[in-house]
DNA sequence: TTCATATATGCCTTAGTGTACATATACAAT
DNA sequence: ATTGTATATGTACACTAAGGCATATATGAA
């Protein structure tokens, strides 16, 4: 039964929800994830390695930069749970605004460019 | 966005996750739940009071029994997001386990009696 | 009134978790 | 080597939340 449990709990943080709505688009990158889900890149790298911890997600290097997707045993329950959710309007908008920003950034990367969003040093 | 997290977090802990799955098949009171769920009745108690804040549940007083539902509004969405978790085999057994439990105990309501499995005075 | 059953709740302890700060690591380029 | 960019992590702190224990409340029966 706890595995249920565990389960949900992936989407019982809002940051964490965000994460893993924006990797069930697509695989993206740390800092293009921090920018679209508007907080700081250690928040975003610590949840990153619990999902990896859990086997809930990959990575994959390609220079400096490190792209995340949903690993594929799982990539369809996760979809299909979110989507029931948000079937019922639990979305208050703010996944909406996650995936402009993602698009945004999707065009940037394009160019080849990967600028961190946050201004943290 | 909090909605969402908040909604999620209600099958993050086990024991509730149990009783919304037993309470999306019917309607039952609390010392059913007990018996089904196997824990303590003020663990039940607990967790229902938070869920009716919350509004996910309604009660119905019957002499001394209380029945519990979920509330027309949120029954399909419950039931949806967890048949979508269950439909990926997210269930280790304990759920169905549950629900032979809880048909036992209909059985009991039927002869009009309602006797308290758990042993604790 | 007294007792039995069913349910709710105040108090406490404990375990878990999310974030902030600082720092470390990995890679690329100059 | 050094610098810059991107990502990971050790530590600490604050907060939440679940369960155990005892008790309170509510209803019904004798």
């Amino acid at each position: 039964m706890k595995i249920a449990a565990e389960f949900f709990k992936l989407f019982a943080d809002p940051t964490r929800c965000r994460i893993l709505h924006a990797l069930a688009q697509g695989e993206f990158c740390v800092c293009e994830l921090v920018d679209a889900i508007q907080t700081t890149q250690y928040t975003v790298s610590r949840h990153l390695a619990g999902l990896r911890k859990g086997g809930w997600v990959m990575e994959r290097r390609e220079g400096t930069w490190i792209y995340y997707r949903l690993t594929v045993e799982r990539k369809e329950l996760i979809k299909d749970v979110l989507g029931a959710a948000l079937k019922h309007g639990l979305d208050d908008g703010t996944l909406v605004g996650d995936a402009e920003r993602l698009a945004q950034r999707l065009a940037l990367r394009e160019a080849g460019r990967c600028v961190l969003g946050y201004s943290q040093v």
